[in-house]
DNA sequence: TATTGTCCATACGCTACCGTATGCAAACCA
DNA sequence: TGGTTTGCATACGGTAGCGTATGGACAATA
C-alpha cells in the first residue's frame, strides 16, 4: 500500500499557524490575513484555527511576538563586527537589508509597519524594534571613530535610506543600479572615514 | 425660515468622491477604501456612487491618476531653483517632503506605495512618480557641481531617505530628533560641496 | 474495552461589502 | 405643463469573512 504515503495528519500547532501566517503576510499584508484563507492554505477548516487560537488577533499578536524576536536577533547577529572591522560591517548591514538580497522579509516588514501605523501594539513593537537596530549600527559607527552625535545620524540615515529603498520603483532611473547603491554604500560609510581621520 | 439653511443637495460629482477616498485612503490605507463607507461619510447612499462611478475601481483609478498629476506638479514645483540657490532647494524638498511637516500627505504616499505592491496600474504610476522625482532632484545636485553618477546616487539617497524616515518609529532613540535630522541633511547635501569643491 | 482528551469538520448566525435594479423627486426643457 | 434628464434612495442577491456550537474521529489511558 504505498499510495498511504502521508496518510498521516500533519497536526497543526500554533507555530505552523504562525508560519503560514507570515507567509500571507509577505504577499498580502495585514488585510488579507484572514483566518479562513489561511486555513484553506493549510488544508484544514477553521475549526482547527479556533482549537489554538482564540480569535484572530490572537494570531496577529503571535506573529508580532515573533517578529519582534526575530528581527532582534537578526540585527544583533549582523551588527556584531570582529574587532576593526566595523566598517566592513556597515556594509554587510546595508546589503543584507536591501530589498534585493531579502525580498521576503522586506515585504513582512512593510506589511508590519502598514499595519503599525493604524495599531498601537504592532506600533509600540516597531518601535522597539526600530530602536534596537538604530543602536546596533551607532554602535558600529561609534566604533569607526564618530563621535556620538555623528554615529547617531549615520546610524538614523543608513536605517531610513535601506528602508526608503524598498518603497521605491526606480528601474527606469538609471542604467546601473547596482553602482548606483554601491557609490550610496559608500557615502552614508565613507563619510565615517573622513570625519574618523579628521578627528 | 431660518431652518431651512442647506437644505440644497450638495450636488456630488466625481471630484467630491476623489477628495473623500484621498480623506479615507489617509486613514485606512487603500483596503479601508470602501463604496459604502465613502457613502456614509458624505452622507449619500452608494446609489450615488455608482451613478458616478462605474465600480470601485473606476474611483480608485481617478484617485491614482489624481495623485500621480498632483505629485509630478508638486516635485516640479518644489526643485524649481533660483539658479545659484540648488543648495537650498536641496535642503527645502528635504523639509517639505518629510513627515511632520506633511502628516497626510505621507499618509496618502505610503497608502499608494503598499497598494502599488499588489496592483500592476499602482505600481506603473508610482514608477512614473519616483523617476520624474529622482531626475528633478538630480537636476539640482547637477546644477551645484556634481557629476552624473555623483547627482544620481545622492538623489536617489535623498528620496529614500525622506520616505524611509517615514517608516520608521525613533522617538526613545535620540532626545534632539530636530538637530539629527539636520544633521542627516547636511550629511545628503554638503558631500555635495566637497564634491564640488573637490573638482 | 470503555473513557477521556486532542484536534479538526460541519453547520450556523451575523456583518460588511460589492454591484444591480428599480423607484422617485427635483431640475431642466419644450 | 407634460416629458426628459439628473442625481440619488431603496431594495435585493450574492460573496467573504468572523466567531460559535456541536459532533466526530482518533489516540492515549485506565
Amino acid at each position: 500500500m504505498e499510495n498511504e504515503i502521508k496518510q498521516k495528519r500533519p497536526q497543526l500547532d500554533r507555530q505552523a499557524w504562525i508560519a503560514s501566517a507570515f507567509e500571507v503576510m509577505a504577499e498580502e499584508g495585514v488585510a488579507g490575513l484572514r483566518v479562513e484563507v489561511l486555513a484553506k492554505r493549510l488544508k484544514v477548516t477553521k475549526g482547527s484555527f479556533y482549537w489554538h487560537f482564540q480569535d484572530r488577533r490572537d494570531l496577529l499578536m503571535a506573529v508580532l511576538g515573533e517578529w519582534k524576536e526575530g528581527r532582534i536577533r537578526d540585527i544583533l547577529k549582523q551588527t556584531r563586527a570582529q574587532p576593526g572591522h566595523e566598517l566592513a560591517q556597515i556594509y554587510h548591514v546595508i546589503d543584507v537589508y536591501s530589498t534585493s538580497r531579502n525580498r521576503r522579509g522586506v515585504a513582512i516588514e512593510l506589511a508590519v509597519r502598514d499595519w503599525a501605523r493604524r495599531d498601537a501594539e504592532a506600533a509600540a513593537i516597531v518601535a522597539e524594534v526600530d530602536d534596537t537596530r538604530l543602536r546596533c549600527t551607532r554602535e558600529l559607527f561609534l566604533a569607526c571613530g564618530l563621535s556620538q552625535e555623528e554615529a547617531s545620524s549615520h546610524s538614523m540615515l543608513l536605517y531610513a535610506y535601506v528602508f526608503g529603498l524598498s518603497l521605491m520603483l526606480y528601474d527606469k532611473f538609471h542604467p546601473d543600479i547596482p553602482r548606483l547603491k554601491r557609490d550610496i554604500a559608500d557615502t552614508i560609510a565613507r563619510s565615517t572615514r573622513d570625519a574618523a581621520s579628521a578627528a
